[in-house]
DNA sequence: GCAGCTTTGGCAATCGGTTGCACATCATTG
DNA sequence: CAATGATGTGCAACCGATTGCCAAAGCTGC
């Protein structure tokens, strides 16, 4: 633990001036290389490391990127905190990474705490409004994952329309027409979309969906969720994600209702665990990894961009998709009436942008 | 993105010195009530945060903490995380985060490279050698966890030696003679642990327990685990993790090889997903979420610790326990001479210590 | 009314770097 | 050979706080 090498002492041993051992390594075009060499020859026998606190002061630039998320419980955040790490460390940052739990409050508050100490922030499902988001992005640069917020605020968000509308019409070409939806924190902005885009999806393919909940999004939520269904009498659910739809799932089958023989169960996020839960979870999946990794490569040139200039932000959208595993199934008792029951009360909204041919088709699948 | 506010803005609108705004947050009897309130109120108008980089270049304190883990990835970790970032957290300290890539040149880089900008370290299951620990350990504040090196290094470890003699004890019971352990990562301590515990066991036990292996502490990793225990001829297998536990037993169901009809599997971690896996998985649990805090707790009190008094370094061991769930049952042909076939050749050094009441006892279980 | 003490607040140094500017040195060129 | 320019190095200010020391002001008691 002895006293740390300072620029000083190297300065001192190798008969030059502090600042020409700062240059030495910041900035070597401005030393000749004979210098130079005789610098850093002595820095590295004398062990010299630059204290990034100090080197963080003039420049106000940490090299620290902070990560925020509701919950480090939800393996969901594994993955995205994986790729920002990897992301970030890559670059050369540091990665800082605090739990909000889940409200609102201590999210503000981990932002004013951390506020100086890093360069900029990655906000995961926050639970800020817009208003509160809007106005704490304008004096910090920042990007939030999962959510979309206005255009000039950069972003990265799952399709999620993309992955319900193909839940909905997985479910459907299965012989279901009462799904549920088991609904995640109502703060959620993942949420609302999931939900929204489920009853555009139900009138265009002619079908009920009602919502259950919400419920706390974690496998004992789940529990609960599913006994709230069996009331809702819906023959398939899908849930807001895939925690709610283990905890459901094994609710079920506790209780002597077979997965997915009587009811099928559509997850969200591929977590893991998700493809070895029995039984194994049709979900949704996106690279939530690469979410990770591109909201860094956001914030980061958020950081690297010049103030000036024009302040277009960017958004990615990743992609998601369907995976078929085996909690789902054909619908306990396919309707007679299988041709299209009410096809034609598609609203024109959608009728414009879904010309897609996945429209409901026999289900004769056998288990 | 204006302008942060400093201590000098406020003592001009205050009338002040910027010292007395400094004394007004950090040592209020240095000041008079009045003046203390007054410089207050104008701080909070202007909306003043201390700027957390500058208050650290003095004291050379950064209210940080690093974790560094060998892979983020690994769902054993995540408790871990949780469990120290919470801890900090409410102790007012910010948690950075690293993955070692289990590397043992990256660990010593990102310990290099954090130096200065954080006021301790969390070794989780370190991938360096003694040496390389006691040496980065004689310079930084650390604790270890996931492993013992010497009197004078805290650390936080669980109790392998007793969860292993359970595993073993355990198996035993069910009939079992032949063992397979999967060896993890020949670097980690837990692992060389896990093994010269086992191998005591087997000699009390009077049993064999081989050793096969080293794999990649993944899923992935237990498939090539499984392949290699049947060519091994074992009845059971006690895995590195959970993680290799669940891959094999994935790897052993998709050759048609009944678990634990015809294998029996134990895990280590209790991980996420362990109880709803297929078949739920036998384990050896710990608290690791209190293992996080633990950490943190011991350097938190290592750095308040007056380096001038006696440096006995405190040890936390983590009981762990056996949970039995379903990959663990009777062995397939069990031995017609059950009674003690070589008991008396247990090693004395063993035998003064381990007065174990729970030797090999009947294997009538039926399922 | 004044010595002596306590309280209060300011000055300035400091932490360990970075960087603008001045200056010295040396080579180039008219 | 002097003027000019290019190059290399040092001085000192600065980033935003903390803190030791000193002095002014207020208070006590004789």
């Amino acid at each position: 633990m002895a006293r740390r090498i300072t620029i000083h002492d190297v300065a001192r041993e190798a008969g030059v001036a502090a600042s020409t051992v700062s240059r030495a390594f910041s900035s070597p075009e401005r030393i000749s290389a004979t210098t130079r060499e005789h610098v850093v020859a002595v820095a590295q026998r004398l062990g010299y490391r630059p204290n990034p606190v100090a080197r963080a002061l003039p420049s106000g630039k940490t090299q620290t990127l902070a990560l925020l998320v509701p919950d480090i419980t939800n393996p969901f955040f594994f993955g995205l905190i994986r790729g920002a790490e990897r992301q970030a460390a890559s670059a050369g940052y540091t990665m800082v990474l605090a739990d909000t739990g889940e409200s609102s409050a201590v999210e503000r508050t981990h932002v004013e705490r951390l506020t100086g100490g890093v360069d900029g922030f990655v906000l995961a499902s926050s639970r800020l409004t817009d208003e509160a988001l809007h106005s704490l992005i304008s004096e910090h640069p920042a990007v939030v994952v999962n959510r979309v917020i206005g255009e000039d605020i950069p972003c990265v968000v799952i399709n999620e329309e993309q992955g319900m509308r193909q839940a909905a019409e997985h479910l459907v070409s299965l012989g279901h027409r009462r799904i549920a939806y088991l609904s995640g924190p109502s703060t959620s902005w993942s949420n609302r979309t999931k939900w929204r885009t489920l009853q555009s999806s139900a009138r265009r393919l002619g079908i009920t969906i009602t919502k259950v909940g919400p419920f706390a999004p974690t496998v004992a939520g789940g529990a609960a969720a599913a006994d709230a269904v069996l009331v809702a009498d819906a023959t398939a659910v899908i849930a807001f994600n895939d925690l709610l739809a283990i905890g459901a799932s094994r609710r079920f089958l506790a209780r002597g209702i077979g997965v997915p023989e009587q009811i099928s169960i559509v997850g969200c996020d591929d977590i893991f665990g998700a493809d070895f839960c029995q039984p194994p979870l049709t979900t949704l999946a996106a690279d939530i990894e690469q979410a990770g990794r591109s909201a860094v490569d956001l914030l980061l040139s958020e950081l690297a961009r010049d103030h000036t200039d024009n302040p277009v932000a960017d958004k990615v959208v990743l992609a998601s998709h369907l995976l078929i595993r085996e909690s789902t199934g054909p619908a306990p008792h396919p309707p007679a009436n299988s041709s299209a029951p009410d096809t034609e009360s598609t609203g024109s909204e959608f009728g414009s942008t879904t010309t897609d041919p996945e429209t409901p088709r026999a289900q004769k699948e056998k288990r």
